[in-house]
DNA sequence: ACGACATTTCAAAAAAATTTGAAATACCAA
DNA sequence: TTGGTATTTCAAATTTTTTTGAAATGTCGT
């Protein structure tokens, strides 16, 4: 049942109330909810489309001249961001303008401070 | 070669240096790094390794036994989150032992912090 | 050097995500 | 209601990512 942990792990994962405890205090349905998150976030143009948010609302069609895609295309990432509860939008006429949801600001500021060193290539 | 931007938002615009600059200002560079992470962070099973690395150091075949995996699987999983800056890794004679990175500890700190509020389905 | 164990590598197969372009929807103005 | 513009939807084609299992690597103790 348990892996053969090697001495020196067994005696930390002891103290924190054994190897069994310690996996099921996992908390799932946050990883749930996260790994929607970080799909969405998982993506150049989308991501892109995040970093022009943080700096100024945006309609589709700006969307569209900013990452070169046609609107199909950036109505799906729209859609993704959306869904993960990173952006909301509002109706203005025939326009619908996109902006940042509290969530998706706070991400956005996370990478500005703590930016990886290099993740090189 | 400029969208047709609708005037409520084009006076914003205005005020930033225009529509132009606005796009020159996305940090491309950053974007691929960030990508990198995100990518690596967007998978159930990573974030679970995440976690728990989180709360405890762990050797391979602790992971194995974590995500219900075989090695050759997990190896795979491993290594994006290691070439994504998240985890790092020490040998000890047989066994190498993974943590997270200052950087990978900072993510899980944050997603700790800000839970999207419903991210449902 | 040998046997046992922990872990990684590899290429092929499977699954998931993205891209495309055409057609549909929705809203506004005349 | 007709026409024009902004945006979304859909299914098929493409690309990317993940999974598999067998074989390889590296390390330890003898």
């Amino acid at each position: 049942m348990n892996p053969e942990i090697p001495e020196e792990l067994e005696k930390e994962v002891e103290k924190k109330g054994g190897w069994e405890n310690l996996k099921k205090s996992l908390p799932e349905e946050d990883i749930k909810m996260i790994a929607k998150v970080t799909k969405a976030l998982a993506d150049e143009k989308r991501l892109s489309i995040l970093y022009a948010l943080y700096e100024q609302r945006m309609c589709v069609c700006m969307i569209v001249d900013l990452v070169k895609c046609p609107y199909s295309k950036c109505s799906y990432h729209i859609t993704k961001l959306k869904d993960a509860g990173l952006i909301k939008a509002v109706k203005r006429g025939n326009y619908i303008i996109h902006s940042l949801t509290k969530f998706g600001r706070s991400i956005i500021r996370h990478f500005n401070k703590y930016k990886p060193e290099e993740v090189i290539k």
